[in-house]
DNA sequence: AGTTTTTGTTGAGATATCGCACAATTGGAG
DNA sequence: CTCCAATTGTGCGATATCTCAACAAAAACT
């Protein structure tokens, strides 16, 4: 058992980091308080927090509301810098967009939602900006599909029951088990399609990327407005595409 | 005098935060000595920071080597989410990127660095990749005289000395006092011009955007391929463009 | 293999930090 | 203006954590 002995944590560091966490863009200015219930701290460790954060540069302080500054970018920066995957990918991703002239992106999973590590936009369909960084639900979006399903089940299943699904559109897909027979489906036949699930109008294709030994290591996907086809259609014409970068990807990745 | 007394401050989230700025591209994978010497903490602290950020899930740890897990992408992802400027600038820089062809940004600034909160990307002209949390030096780009112009000229002048002036094309300006003189030069005319000097082929036009007050808060610009004209065709052509925009995006900044 | 160097881990005393309870301040409402 | 309610700042004992050093284990080198 390698339980992680009193000793060894560091308590002021878990905090602060859930003390970042809080801000978001529904609660960008908060208080000592407003932090303290949010974070479930203290307020008396909610201020230090936020004071050394202040001092830091990592925050602002104007005697009563506490902001993020962009110094904290450079915490998500480094762990993107930090990544391989990126920059390997982003020049097929460039290539393939303007082949097709949609949108690709690469994303991994970080709990119950994907994450973009890369991204070429092309027109713009969705309407939310995604870049690097961004986070969707993992239940009802291709990649997050393709992500789900190289999981053991009980895992990706536990991953579906964090949190209610919420029905984004009137196809979404709200019920856990439902999800979960797609995503059965999708490993099956190793990719997944995604029809207004996330936002109406918008269809997304996606396929796993593979490393040399086979396990996934990210999701390809491509985003595409309802009028270039059916679903059907849409696989046929644009699969092959995803399926071509998905191979000369796993050459180049160990 | 607001000094923060000891009682105020949290050694452990402090030592936690630098620890994390250890990882960058170059050094993704860290054993403790390795974090210990970069972050300059003892090595059975640094053992701590790490082990509670593996704890917490924003490390992996093999036994030897520690890496960043994605989910350390929430903290920067919490702090542009929570910025109220990309939100309100994008739709501006999608219509300017539309309408010229060419792709436009907005960013602020961070110590010495510019980083990019909104981008509306057209076409290719640059070799790396740049997004939001993207970071390129100020000294060099036109975003950055134009924000560097907005501080008072002695904390501008620090800023341009925190490292030394590297020459990325045959064109950049090494020299600090000559920095500073375009500095000048940018607050004088209001908007800024860079020819080359962070990769040949590139030019850039920008111009600050303004509050209702007049301070600057970010600096919004155009990249333009050499073969868009010389330097003075350029302005005569995109500055409109960015100087309207610019005034539309005061009267909605409070 | 033997030796040196580096690395990870552990312990003990010295500090720093936590969480509580209370004091001070702020912001409205009457 | 005064009072109440909500929020923020502060002292203190109890606890967690840091620093420093020693030690063991692993690596690197001869």
């Amino acid at each position: 058992m390698s339980g992680i002995s009193q000793r060894d944590t560091m308590g002021g560091l878990a905090k602060g980091l859930s003390v970042i966490e809080t801000f978001t863009a529904e609660r960008p200015r908060q208080s000592i308080a407003e932090v303290a219930t949010a974070s479930g701290l203290d307020r008396a460790t909610a201020r230090r927090c936020l004071l050394t954060l202040a001092h830091l540069g990592y925050a602002d302080y104007d005697g009563k509301f506490f902001t993020l500054t962009p110094r904290v970018l450079r915490l998500g920066t480094a762990c993107l810098a930090a990544m391989p995957l990126p920059h390997m990918v982003q020049p097929w991703l460039d290539r393939l967009s303007e082949e097709l002239g949609e949108s690709s992106s690469v994303s991994i999973l970080d709990e119950d939602e994907i994450v973009y590590v890369a991204r070429a936009a092309q027109r713009k369909v969705m309407s939310i900006a995604l870049m690097p960084g961004s986070r969707l639900p993992a239940y009802c979006t291709s990649m997050g599909r393709v992500l789900l399903a190289a999981l053991p089940e009980p895992e990706a299943m536990r991953r579906l029951l964090l949190k209610p699904l919420a029905a984004r559109t009137e196809l979404t897909l709200t019920d856990p088990e439902a999800v979960m027979a797609e995503v059965r489906a999708t490993r099956a036949r190793a990719y997944a399609v995604i029809d207004q699930e996330v936002e109406l109008g918008l269809r997304s294709i996606a396929v796993p990327l593979l490393n040399a030994r086979g396990g996934t290591v990210a999701a390809l996907n491509l985003g595409l407005p309802v009028h270039a086809g059916d679903a059907e259609t849409m696989v046929s014409r644009y699969l092959p595409a995803l399926t071509r970068v998905q191979g000369e990807i796993r050459k180049i990745l160990r």
